[in-house]
DNA sequence: GCTGAGACTGCTGAATCCGCAGATGGCATG
DNA sequence: CATGCCATCTGCGGATTCAGCAGTCTCAGC
């Protein structure tokens, strides 16, 4: 017989969250087993989703170049040293849009999302030391057209920091 | 001759951030090589950082191990579909501890970090929906001993995410 | 019913991973 | 100052994994 065909197109039917990529059931399922070690061999996923080594391959691959997921090394830039980072919420008059986009384009801002509540912008900075921090809160993202006002929190230590949604 | 034991040992004069690993400047280099793709061949990173593909290899394990840095499928949540996302600052009396710790218990806290400013803690928080947010927010968190009070910022949408620190 | 696109499988050669000596330098001890 | 221990690096060979390429199958549209 062909295989998992049957899986990849029959179980679309949900995950409709609204946006572009579609992502199956099977996909998902090797997101997770991604989540938990990024180099996990495409064999080894491969057995546990039930699909050739090639063909996980070849779904790695599109979710990568979609950009629905990115394989990296992630760490406490306080434990690796020398950094001081902060959580800044940002309120801003009139589109988010442009201000964002500046944000977004800030090789500090290592996190940008707009959230609803009373900050309409979280973002993550990541900095040398104090001066650092001190010279992008306060004359790069305070003075972009349309930000009202920040509210910086410092980080003082990282507790958790995990990517395992899917396993629960 | 030898080869990195110059390097490795001469270099960590610096990165005294503290707290315990001492990472050198060859391991920094190679963290920076699996921001960039967690999959990259040993190989090739140890020609970026001039090591030989073994010894790569045994750092690698070594940071992995010490807890220093994970290699993991990072995704947007909220693209992947079906999910419900907020950042909550949580006001906390007294001590901070026994409060961080039960948030970093919770499968729903992907993040959790201690602060200075008017937040104690800032805690990501993922959900399947709407009542399983409200549920993990208003029964969960407000309920633990200390909580003073809580603010939350649901997620709209995620404009950044990187771990490219090291690059700049 | 036919055709094109998309996805999966199986295969083969090349590249990569992995464990294991052996060697070297730093450091503490005698 | 000599000696032994520990940590780290190198080099190598075998097993594993990766990467590309037909060929097959299903589904959707005409």
């Amino acid at each position: 017989m062909h295989g998992g065909s049957v899986a990849s197109r029959s179980a679309d039917t949900r995950s409709g969250s609204g946006s572009s990529p579609t992502i199956d059931a099977v996909s998902l399922a090797i997101i997770e087993q991604l989540q938990e070690d990024g180099r996990r061999p495409y064999a080894a996923i491969g057995k546990a989703v039930g699909l050739s080594e090639a063909a996980v391959r070849q779904r790695v691959q599109k979710l990568l170049d979609q950009g629905v997921m990115q394989i990296v090394a992630v760490t406490d830039p306080l434990t690796v040293g020398f950094r001081r980072q902060a959580m800044v919420g940002v309120r801003v008059e009139g589109d988010l849009d442009p201000v964002a986009d500046a944000l977004t384009a800030m090789a500090e801002c290592e996190y940008v999302v707009m959230t609803a509540g009373s900050f309409d912008l979280m973002v993550e900075v990541v900095c040398e030391d104090d001066d650092h921090l001190l010279e992008v809160i306060n004359k790069r993202i305070r003075a972009l057209p349309g930000v009202r006002s920040t509210e910086s929190f410092v980080y003082l230590k990282l507790k958790k920091q995990t990517y395992m949604w899917g396993t629960r």
